[in-house]
RNA sequence: GGAGAGCUGGCUGAGCGGCCGAAAGCGGCGGUCUUGAAAACCGUUGACCCGAAAGGGUCCGGGGGUUCGAAUCCCUCGCUCUCCGCCA
């Protein structure tokens, strides 16, 4: 959510720099509500002191043994009318709170403006795409023929967009999970944390995905529960700070979770059909930092070294891009994509999104730290990256290390965890 | 699933329907003392909204009700804890 402060003082610059993000900011609405809001909230404090300062007075009348029947008549009416001007209120605060809910985070002064995913700007290559002397396959196919990798059956038990898969590829699936996290504990100062899969309404709203973007997500609605599947770890991870105060001394706050993630892919039909790049149920590595508001850049550079780390330590080629203001997320203001170079696809692919939030999920979830400037507390920034997600390293994996004879050979920091296999074949 | 207890400020915890935004302690901040620190002592210290300010308003788990007036009474939902049962 963005400061209503801002808002109200300067609505224009805040329109013009969402149009950057291809938002439109319905600044009449806005301020017609503004003022309707503004007046009843006076009116409504009016009656409230009149309320407070009769009833103070037939208190005081009461104690002295006055008769108070005189008084309780001029009150007659009044708890009417105020009852009346509270609801008129509430229903408007909640109206503006709905609109409040649904603006997106401001852009970065640093984010290219753009349309789409072709307007991104690329920030560095790093690493060689791997030659071959033979045609490379793709992770389908691989997978497929090693006999370890299953649409069909998955499509049986559940539908569409879910694998089954069998065997070593499995242990190189958790293998990456468990190099992902070591590192990141080990080497980057990340503390791990376990979280729940299933979150309530609140939490989505602390990060951002609900009011807005209900259709994106999986809804478990049974007699006792209305709860979701977490769509990244993001959410439940973050939201460990919601309604707190954070010392100063305890920051920054850096987590690093392992979870499933759920996504309805509601909107993208047709895309990426094929194969484990876009499935209802994933694992991800995902990173989260809470930060002191003027570290919040730095954090989002340190944040993202980090996932390209991981990358660089796999061997794996990649390019860093910059989300251009039309794929800019809702509650970003900054966005780092990783792509992975995938030889079945002769094409870099999204392996990793890097951004930083600023206070805007901290404003919804009541986030804040003590600034010892001032002893108050203020909102913190909060980030998130994934570091990485794990089915689409698998396929990268697979893709860039396949051999002539379909095999795949295991990148070296994964050997301690693949039980002494260094090549996986049928 | 059965029985009971509770939810109050950064934390612990008190709070006859009006004098309660709320005692007290801890913690924090400022000071005295000290070469410095600790201890001790003194002072200070909730959040949010409207307002240039003065000032006003809201908030004692959420929602609703009773009342001139609710942290306090009633209803309801949520959560936490204890005991019993069941159980990975």
């Amino acid at each position: 959510m963005l400061d209503p402060k801002l808002l109200r003082g300067n609505l224009d610059s805040v329109v013009e720099r969402l149009s950057i993000k291809k938002f439109n900011l319905d600044s009449d609405a806005f301020i017609q509500l503004e003022e309707k809001r503004k007046s009843l909230q006076v009116s409504t404090q009016n009656l409230q002191n009149e309320r407070n300062s009769r009833s103070r007075a037939i208190g005081a009348a009461k104690a002295q043994g006055e008769d108070i029947q005189p008084l309780l008549d001029q009150v007659a009416n009044l708890g009417e009318d105020l009852k009346k001007a509270e609801s008129e209120l509430a229903d408007l605060q909640a109206e503006l709170d709905q609109m409040l809910l649904g603006i997106p985070n401001i852009p970065h002064e640093t984010v290219p403006a753009g349309d789409s995913e072709e307007e991104n700007q690329e920030v560095l290559r790093w690493g060689e795409p791997p030659e071959f002397e033979f045609e490379p396959l793709d992770h389908i196919e691989l997978g497929q023929n090693l006999g370890a990798m299953d649409f069909e059956r998955a499509a049986k038990l559940s539908g569409s967009r879910f694998v089954t898969m069998s065997g070593s590829l499995v242990t190189l699936h958790r293998a990456l999970i468990q190099f992902m996290i070591n590192q990141h504990i080990l080497e980057h100062g990340y503390t791990e944390v376990y979280v729940p899969y299933l979150v309530n309404e609140s939490s989505l709203t602390g990060t951002g995905q609900l009011p807005k973007f209900k259709q994106d997500l999986f809804r478990i609605d049974s007699e006792n529960h209305n709860l979701y599947l977490i769509p990244t770890a993001e959410v439940p991870v973050t939201n460990l700070v919601a309604d707190s105060i954070t010392e100063a001394a305890d920051l920054p706050l850096k987590y690093v979770a392992h979870t499933p993630c759920f996504r309805s892919e509601a909107g993208s039909y047709g895309r990426d059909t094929r194969g484990m790049i876009r499935q209802h149920q994933f694992e991800k590595v995902e990173l989260v930092q809470m930060v002191e508001p003027e570290n919040s850049m730095q954090a989002l550079e340190q944040l993202t070294g980090h996932a390209e780390t991981i990358l660089q330590l796999l061997g794996l080629a990649y390019r860093k891009v910059i989300l251009c203001g039309g794929d800019l997320g809702f509650s970003s203001t900054k966005t780092y994509d990783l792509e992975v170079w995938l030889p079945g696809q002769k094409a870099y692919r999204e392996i990793s999104s890097c951004s930083n939030m600023t206070d805007f999920q901290a404003r919804r979830m009541k986030a804040r730290w003590r600034n010892p400037q001032n002893g108050k507390p203020e909102l913190l920034h909060t980030l998130n990256g994934s570091g990485l997600a794990i089915g689409r390293t698998l396929i990268a994996i697979m893709e860039n290390y396949q051999q002539a004879d379909g095999s795949i050979k295991i990148p070296d920091p994964l050997h301690p965890y693949m039980n002494g296999i260094t090549e996986i074949r049928a």
